[in-house]
DNA sequence: ATTATCTATAGATCTATAGATAATGC
DNA sequence: ATTATCTATAGATCTATAGATAATGC
């Protein structure tokens, strides 16, 4: 909320100024449509949180979606080019015996690291995705953007399970994906259900247990069993 | 769509009017809310998909958050009492050795059973409780009616596999029921992510592979392996 | 002299209420 | 004589556009 009491303004250049405005209004889109969704969130809100006017954001998106599908846009090339690049390197390194688990670690770990790592805007990206995800507008955002990250994922999954049946390793991803999304929501549920056992937002707590976890699930897979 | 053209109105009694439409229209809600959440939809688009007028709903309901609820609370019991009693059913059966696998199968098998079973009704009940799964209203829900079976879940857990800390039970349940909520999601990413390999819809697929991969996750958890 | 931001406002849509009409119930 | 459904409508809110004002840029 930039009121006018607090910082004077410094001077700035105009394209200084665009970045900036552009940047706060997609951190409120984006902390809000985590919480609410598309439908859940009003020009209103998003405005009032940046503390500028609602024409503004007409300024400088066409409409509401163009606004979300900006949110989504922005982080999701970093994400990506980090998780390919590790599963490159995880490639690189693992020679022709890939395993189940290195491939999900590269997968899952540094997507994780990136959010504990950047902190609070960025885990509303994550919790932005998680929430999106199971509507029709997320699921179609994510084809576009986070296409290629799986298949590299499954492709090194083929290599580590050769005899297992393709289906299966979608079937894998569609369950580790849905682990996932479910963890970055963050909606302390968990923390509920387990008497304050578990935080929900402990996503070092994720990172130590998923890839493992995940990875003996991939080898109940009739096939064979991962080349130890 | 109830047009007057179709099936001349019988003579009904007023009861039977009353739970007729009061089932059209927690349908209709159901699938809308199951595709658009909460704030995609308006009362409007509920009357309309079932042939009234708006304001009847408010005769039903007080209002939109009142019938989401009714939605949600309408089916919750039934897969809620069903799931309850599989596993108890199964606790007996296994007598002092539970395993992970079995605790899962009855928690897991049961409710896909149900949807299976009882058709498309009740598969936009489990794709409307996916959808709503991770945002505030549908989280808080999920606390009141589902608590019961997923307690009921870990205390099996907690004897398959004694040594193991409740915390990572409770996290693989966390990990289980996000892969459950996407696979009930239907959002058809899967369909598409896999060139048509596999089908978001195909439940039966789900329920073949599920328990037995997530039970092997649960084992690679410290302590000590599940007693075979 | 261009760009960022705000004021004013139109038009659409949405929730909700009051009160009328048309059925069923005795 | 009660209950189900519809008509009419108020008030709020929301998106979006046109055009004014206040900054930065040469």
């Amino acid at each position: 909320m930039a009121e006018g009491s607090g910082t004077p303004r410094v001077r700035r250049t105009k394209a200084e100024q665009r970045a900036e405005t552009l940047e706060q209004i997609l951190d409120a889109a984006e902390y809000l449509f985590s919480e609410n969704g598309l439908h859940g969130v009003t020009l209103r809100d998003v405005a009032q949180r940046v503390g500028v006017h609602t024409t503004l954001l007409h300024y400088y998106f066409d409409d509401k979606r163009d606004l979300f599908e900006a949110v989504f846009a922005r982080r999701a090339g970093v994400t990506s080019g980090r998780r390919i690049e590790a599963m490159e390197r995880y490639e690189a390194e693992a020679g022709d015996k890939p395993t189940v688990e290195g491939a999900l670690h590269a997968f899952l770990d540094t997507d994780i690291d990136l959010y504990l790592e950047r902190g609070e805007p960025w885990l509303n990206y994550a919790a932005f995705c998680a929430r999106v995800s199971n509507t029709p507008e997320g699921a179609a955002l994510m084809d576009v953007h986070f296409d290629p990250v799986v298949l590299k994922l499954i492709s090194i999954l083929k290599r580590a399970l050769p005899q297992v049946p393709e289906e299966d390793l979608f079937w894998g991803y569609h369950f580790v994906t849905g682990a996932l999304m479910n963890a970055f929501a963050r909606t302390g549920r968990l923390d509920r259900l387990s008497g304050g056992l578990c935080k929900s937002d402990d996503l070092v707590a994720v990172k130590q247990r998923m890839a493992k976890f995940m990875a003996a699930g991939f080898l109940t897979f009739p096939g064979r069993s991962e080349p130890a």
